[in-house]
RNA sequence: GGCGUUGUGGCGGAAUGGUAGACGCGCCGGAUUCAAAAUCCGGUGAGGGCAACUUCGUGAGAGUUCGAGUCUCUCCAGCGCUACCA
């Protein structure tokens, strides 16, 4: 995932692209054709209040970030496609991205609406949902308020069900993510049920996944956003009881409001009452539903609490209501005795025949809404008439540039204020008209930044013979913080542009690597000021700062945070032990997927092996016989499966175990074929380190293909036989593959430790699993 | 509450159903050094034994199996997401 430019790299950056660069050097070692690009998802609020703080302008602020991460990327060493490079804030990115937004209307998957938005008073922009953490925004924290807003949505509800269905062939993602996504689509089966409002005359559409209960049902309730409830109350008393139910302390308590209405039940002749309720969400299903206390948590509170009937249609025991549970329908003459499910399809073919409901399927997705009232975005391609009426633009009058000279210190959006951007005359009606303000969620930058890589200068947005050709992304790797967001609008977008333009790819990632983050130890002062871990020293046992030898507490690893202080800067890390101790580091410890605890102890350790390793190649000696081959060989196989898995940790585990078997039978390799390889296996892991040993004892820097395995030299022949009685362990005797079944148990009855256990006993059966172990069984 | 995920030495972690603890860190001995760092050699799951050796041991309990860290079920704990979703 391409990183936003904040303004220096971090050492989760680090991380993540060190992941990254090892598979794309292995793959190209292997002859792969690899892209390896990196970009900069460049727009965003950051950037406007930086601009604001640091008296600068967004866009310089931000071009000035990208160069120096770049700069420290670079320092990093990272084999990566320079020539790729793209930032989201650039004119040659952001008009495609407008041309996007233009297909995307025209396919009706783009449409303006007005809704019932979320509105973060700290940023003033609106957020989708799931940018909505808790109620509250998810950069600012701030409590967010709903407001009706004209905006702009895409539908990604079209894609509901084949985002859904989609995750179950994504089998190099994590399940975690898989879930998590699962959830946020939130699909329910259940049945859709109109419920007849004679004193309005008309319907109320209510969905339930419990239609088996419809005998049950005692009360309707509906959101104070419902339009009954516009329609039978005045505004003043809406506001009223909208008020009241804001006014609750516990969420969980249930409030209503009878409405002077009556439904129908369906089949029974007779009215329940209609309540509003401050526990009906209006973005779920139609906004109503129907109660059945009797089998339904809140509907029983509720129900309690305004002394509505409760009738019990399912089998069980007083004490057990609310029972939600599976069980036999009763009271509910054409049910009886049935189970759920088959209740649930009895029922829902009589509504069908009746015409009272049907089936249905409910999604709590909802389409994304991608207007933002910032400046420091794509703007929306998109003019209003004096009217009110707009237009989209055609794409022949692209690019809508964002202009540079505006003043952010007002309030609101700076593009409102910028009268001569703002003021156009329509090109094809001569008519006067204003641009759109809003500009697009960051989110839309990157849904699609990865098919710009395959071709950045193209003037389109992308060549769909390459993206044919090249995706989806064999690998992605990135933090799971975009479980949802990211990871889901962008694979909206590939299935909104694969049925755009007929392109052959469903899906943008085929495997996904959430790597963990790096936490550190915490630090702090008898006055609860954090410190930084280079300002802590330790002395006399005691950790004391630095600067002003003040007591220093420690406290629990943490994920590294600029507020808590606890970071150790990729500068100053490379500066102190250079670019290879630092990427054996951050995967060595911990499986990259884990999270992994920064301390001195482990770079230290990682650099003593870049040391050793040298030394290892300065030394000479030794005899190279078959069992030295074979532990290179073996070194080779370990190497690439271990890449092959993201099982980096066991990477160097591998290498440590190839150099303490050389260290120990003094074989020293020197410019031999075998140290090729082996510094060729090195070199995805160690590249620095490696080309400066091959250029040494090779006098070239050119390394060849990655090492073809001579399967042979894996076989090991020689073999340490485990043998069991009873299951148990007893000894273990040296062997050789293919030993005769036979001879080897006339060996094994010999051995003391086996006759002691056996002596007295009847052996009843003898289980040899060739070249793996015997287990003899007695009686 | 729901869903997912993880429980293995002092610590990070290894183990296609087949010798649990690879590899690293730390620690303990020793070598080298005036000393330290670095480096090198040896040891290091727990209990018992002078020893050969032996018993126990992968969160708890059951099950499947000749054999379970691994598979199944029921719990418990941590972490993550989600949460009045009808």
């Amino acid at each position: 995932m391409f990183p936003y430019p904040s303004g220096n790299i971090h050492m989760g950056h680090v991380r993540n692209y060190v992941i990254g660069d090892i598979c794309a050097r292995y793959h190209k070692l292997k002859g792969d054709e690899v892209i390896h690009p990196m970009g900069w998802d460049a727009f965003g609020l950051p950037a406007e209040n930086a601009a604001i703080q640091f008296q600068t302008h967004p866009k310089d602020w931000t071009l000035s970030n990208i160069e120096n991460m770049k700069e420290q990327l670079q320092k990093l060493e990272l084999d990566l496609d320079w020539h790729r490079e793209l930032a989201t804030c650039n004119e040659d990115y952001y008009r495609f991205q407008q041309e996007l937004f233009i297909d995307l209307y025209n396919k009706g998957l783009a449409y303006k609406k007005d809704a019932l938005v979320n509105w973060d008073p700290v940023d003033q922009t609106v957020l989708a949902n799931e940018q909505v953490i808790d109620g509250k925004g998810w950069r600012t924290g701030a409590q967010v308020e709903k407001k009706n807003l004209s905006q702009w949505f895409f539908k990604i509800t079209d894609y509901a069900e084949e985002l859904l269905k989609g995750l179950d062939d994504l089998e190099l993602w994590p399940e975690k993510v898989k879930t998590m996504q699962r959830n946020w689509i939130g699909k329910s089966t259940g049945a859709e049920i109109k419920f007849w409002i004679p004193k309005i005359n008309r319907f109320l559409n209510i969905f339930t996944t419990r239609p088996d209960t419809i005998y049950g049902a005692t009360f309707i309730a509906v959101s104070i956003n419902h339009k009954i409830v516009a329609d039978s109350l005045d505004k003043k008393s809406i506001e009223k009881i909208r008020n009241n139910f804001n006014l609750v302390n516990d969420e969980k308590e249930k409030l209503g409001i009878k409405l002077d209405l009556s439904c129908k039940h369906p089949i029974l002749d007779k009215e329940i009452p209609v309540y509003v309720a401050n526990f009906v969400l209006d973005t779920y299903g139609e906004g109503a539903i129907f109660g059945c206390p009797a089998h339904d948590e809140r509907d029983f509170e509720f129900a309690n609490k305004y002394s509505l009937p409760i009738i019990k249609v399912i089998e069980c025991k007083d004490e057990e209501l609310p029972y939600t549970g599976d069980g036999k329908l009763i009271n509910s003459p054409k049910l009886n005795g049935l189970k759920k499910d088959e209740a649930i399809k009895k029922i829902i073919e009589y509504f069908n025949d009746s015409g009272a409901g049907k089936e249905k399927i409910n999604y709590k997705i909802r389409d994304w809404g991608v207007s933002r009232q910032r400046y420091w975005g794509c703007p929306i391609p998109v003019i209003y008439y004096e009217d009110g009426s707009y237009r989209v633009l055609d794409k022949s009058e692209l690019p809508v540039l964002l202009p540079y000279d505006v003043n952010l210190e007002g309030k609101g959006n700076a593009l409102l204020n910028k009268k001569n951007w703002r003021e156009v005359i329509c090109t094809k009606t001569k008519k006067a008209a204003l641009r759109e303000t809003d500009t697009l969620d960051t989110f839309v930058d990157s849904s699609w930044y990865y098919i710009r890589f395959l071709n950045n200068k193209f003037d389109k947005p992308f060549d769909p013979k390459e993206v044919n050709k090249f995706l989806p992304v064999d690998k992605y790797i990135g933090g799971i913080e975009h479980a949802i967001l990211h990871l889901l609008y962008s694979r909206f977008f590939m299935k909104a542009l694969r049925d755009i333009y007929d392109l052959k790819v469903d899906e943008p990632f085929k495997q996904l690597f959430t790597q963990g983050m790096i936490t550190h130890k915490t630090y702090k002062t008898s006055k609860n000021e954090w410190v930084m871990p280079k300002d802590v020293v330790s002395k006399d046992g005691l950790l004391i700062s630095k600067k002003t030898s003040e007591i220093i507490q420690e406290g629990p690893s943490e994920k590294m945070s600029k507020s808590k202080k606890n970071v150790v800067e990729p500068d100053e890390i490379l500066e102190n032990y250079g670019i290879d101790a630092t990427r054996i580091f951050v995967i060595s410890d911990s499986p990259p997927d884990r999270e992994l605890e920064w301390t001195d102890e482990g770079i230290q350790g990682s650099k003593n092996l870049t040391h050793r390793i040298e030394r290892y190649f300065s030394r000479k000696g030794g005899q190279i016989d078959l069992d030295t081959k074979k532990s290179v060989e073996k070194f080779v196989s370990d190497i690439e499966k271990n890449i092959l898995n993201f099982s980096l940790n066991k990477c160097v585990a591998d290498i440590y175990t190839l150099f303490n078997y050389l260290e120990k039978r003094m074989v020293f390799l020197q410019n031999n074929e075998l140290s090729k390889k082996i510094l060729t296996c090195l070199f995805p892991i160690l590249p620095k380190l490696t080309t400066d040993l091959y250029t040494t004892l090779f006098k070239t820097s050119n390394f060849k293909m990655w090492p073809s395995i001579d399967r042979k030299l894996l076989i090991v022949d020689k073999l340490k036989l485990p043998i069991q009685i009873q299951g148990k362990l007893v000894t273990t005797i040296d062997t050789k593959k293919g030993y005769s079944e036979k001879e080897i148990l006339n060996s094994i009855y010999k051995l003391d430790k086996v006759k002691n256990k056996i002596v007295d006993k009847k052996i009843v059966k003898v289980i040899n699993v060739q070249n793996k172990i015997i287990n003899i069984i007695i009686n």
